[in-house]
DNA sequence: GTCGATGCAAACGTTTTGCACACTG
DNA sequence: CAGTGTGCAAAACGTTTGCATCGAC
């Protein structure tokens, strides 16, 4: 449904490069379009719609969330990004260049992020068992962590 | 988080089998809570919060939704059943005595269950490369079903 | 000037909560 | 009769939409 993104190097001439993909759908460019691309590309993390918001609304205060949902809709139907489903809240979304799944702690909410290849064995399986193609990229798996998984066995029925 | 609940076999018998479990908690059983139990027994798929609403309103129209979510959030915690989430709609919930994980074609819907013996590569690679102990159960595993699958291969760009 | 994008407010669907009352045990 | 569970209404939450206006091209 959304086909892979090229590579996009992080720097301003990747907003460009983003922002090019959207005139060339005859979308315009407006300072809340570009400060929301902006804002993917410097945010280190995975982040909430109302994270971008209140990022691009340090910059320009009268852009409405309302606005940055459109832009994200917009830009992860270019194939810019994509969301995820980290658990029970918001959605995240994230440059789609990166192929991972994610794996999330539902003890501590600690998300790590998993290379495709970690779940070519359970592709393989479900292919072969259910004729299932395996996207692990619209929501994550569920589990304990590590650390909370050490904690519960050092202190039982904590 | 929510042990395994010990097999139960369906039948009226049940009822009464879990019933017990929430008065052995200090609860006590009432007309909607009773109803409530029925129905996830009773009915032979999983359920959304409202779908259960909506039985349990025809025996007993006032009952509320409310109720109904507070009666499978205390099922819950009893570890006597579990919600799924399936994609963007509202959860389902099902008994917790079957270890399975769930499919969910993100064209079409349909939902398949797979035995938790399919996730046991994946299970093992996630341990083993990041420690995390995967739980299938809460979140569902999306991807393409071999029906629409097979419809894009024979209809590109449909 | 055209038409796509925006701000705002209001609606949406799902779930939770505060409260006074009813009922179980 | 104690105190858990209930019905109802309203709020919470994340997200979407209708509409008049604004602004990019």
């Amino acid at each position: 449904m959304v086909e892979p993104a090229p590579q996009v190097n992080p720097g301003p001439a990747a907003v460009e490069q983003i922002l090019d993909r959207l005139r060339l759908g005859g979308g315009r460019i407006t300072t809340a379009r570009r400060l929301v691309v902006e804002t993917l590309l410097e945010a280190p993390h995975h982040q909430t719609a109302e994270e971008i918001s209140a990022r691009v609304q340090a910059k320009a205060p009268d852009v409405h969330i309302s606005t940055v949902y459109r832009n994200l809709d917009e830009l992860e139907k270019l194939g810019v990004i994509s969301h995820v489903h980290l658990g029970h809240g918001p959605a995240v979304y994230h440059l789609s260049d990166q192929d991972h799944g994610h794996l999330v702690c539902s003890e501590c909410g600690w998300v790590t992020e998993a290379p495709r290849q970690a779940f070519s064995a359970l592709a393989r399986a479900l292919k072969g068992g259910f004729g299932f193609e395996l996207d692990t990229r619209h929501f994550a798996v569920q589990g304990v962590c590590s650390h909370c998984g050490r904690a519960a066995a050092g202190q039982p029925a904590g």
